[in-house]
DNA sequence: CCGGATGTTCACCT
DNA sequence: GAGGTGAACATCCG
């Protein structure tokens, strides 16, 4: 499920691991293991490490473990994605998502990835369609800054240039990381920009409505209960009319992704 | 049965 | 180099 917004839940839900002290590592599937790590690398760097912090960039969670050695050394970042279908369950709970997926959430089958700690608690990733991953270290080089707290000078140097559409660029997570299908059509729409638009093109009075659009949707939508609360959402569908004016929406492919946009008010 | 889905990477074009 | 497209991953849903 997630967007900037869901991985930020799942920052949270993994605020409990904390202090614990990892004593195993379940990597089942080779194929969730990123960057060439394999499942014993992974228990050689982590058992016996403690979870010191927990942070999220876009849509990368890191989980900070220390090794313990005492002069912190021993330190790594284990980078944890979740595609479109992975969950972070912590202790047995997920946090979030028991509404849009209610069938098969618990099968075994589709764990693939877990932290076992100290005194029987534990982290782990359950993913369908196998969309996420593991790395270690979490690699954050290739993303651009965080959406969620983005300026609109970040914002102009994101868009400055390029000749690619504006909703293409807004989802190169090199150029603005967290960004996501849903948030995006929900953010241009309210902000009344086309997906269409040269990213290059806006004025920086466009630029400033649209960075400050991309941090309100976001912290809106979170307040809400993630990405698809938007106002948009159910219009997100062949035949809608748009929520604002009433007028029939497009339904276009944008950046590789299906887009909907009122053609009236977003220009 | 078919198409599409909140993501990312890669090969292959233009 | 930049940008676009389609495939791949695997499962569920309409």
């Amino acid at each position: 499920m997630p967007e900037i917004i869901e991985v930020e839940y799942y920052r949270r839900a993994a605020e409990a691991t904390v202090g614990r002290r990892i004593v195993g590592v379940d990597a089942p599937d080779d194929w969730f293991l990123k960057g060439g790590v394999s499942g014993a690398d992974l228990a050689t760097a982590l058992v016996g490490g403690t979870v010191v912090a927990v942070w999220r960039h876009g849509k990368l969670l890191g989980l900070v473990v220390d090794a313990g050695d005492g002069d912190g050394s021993g330190r790594v970042d284990l980078g944890l994605r979740f595609g479109m279908t992975g969950r972070l369950v912590v202790d047995g709970d997920a946090p979030i998502d028991e509404l849009l997926y209610t069938t098969t959430r618990d099968d075994p089958a589709h764990h693939r990835f877990g932290l076992r700690f100290d005194g029987g608690a534990s982290l782990e990733i359950v993913d369908p369609r196998r969309l996420g991953g593991v790395e270690l270290p979490a690699d954050r080089s290739r993303l651009g800054p965080d959406a969620a707290s983005l300026s609109a000078g970040e914002l102009a140097g994101a868009l400055e240039g390029s000749t690619a559409a504006l909703k293409a660029r807004l989802l190169d997570q090199s150029r603005v990381a967290g960004l996501g299908n849903l948030l995006c059509d929900e953010i241009l729409w309210r902000v009344g920009l086309a997906p269409g638009r040269e990213a290059g093109g806006l004025s920086d009075h466009e630029t400033a409505a649209l960075a400050a659009g991309v941090m309100t949707t976001i912290a809106e939508l979170a307040a809400r209960g993630g990405s698809h609360t938007g106002d948009l959402q159910e219009s997100r569908r062949p035949g809608a009319l748009c929520p604002r004016d009433g007028e029939p929406m497009a339904r276009d492919r944008i950046g590789g992704r299906t887009t909907y946009w009122c053609p009236v008010h977003q220009r």
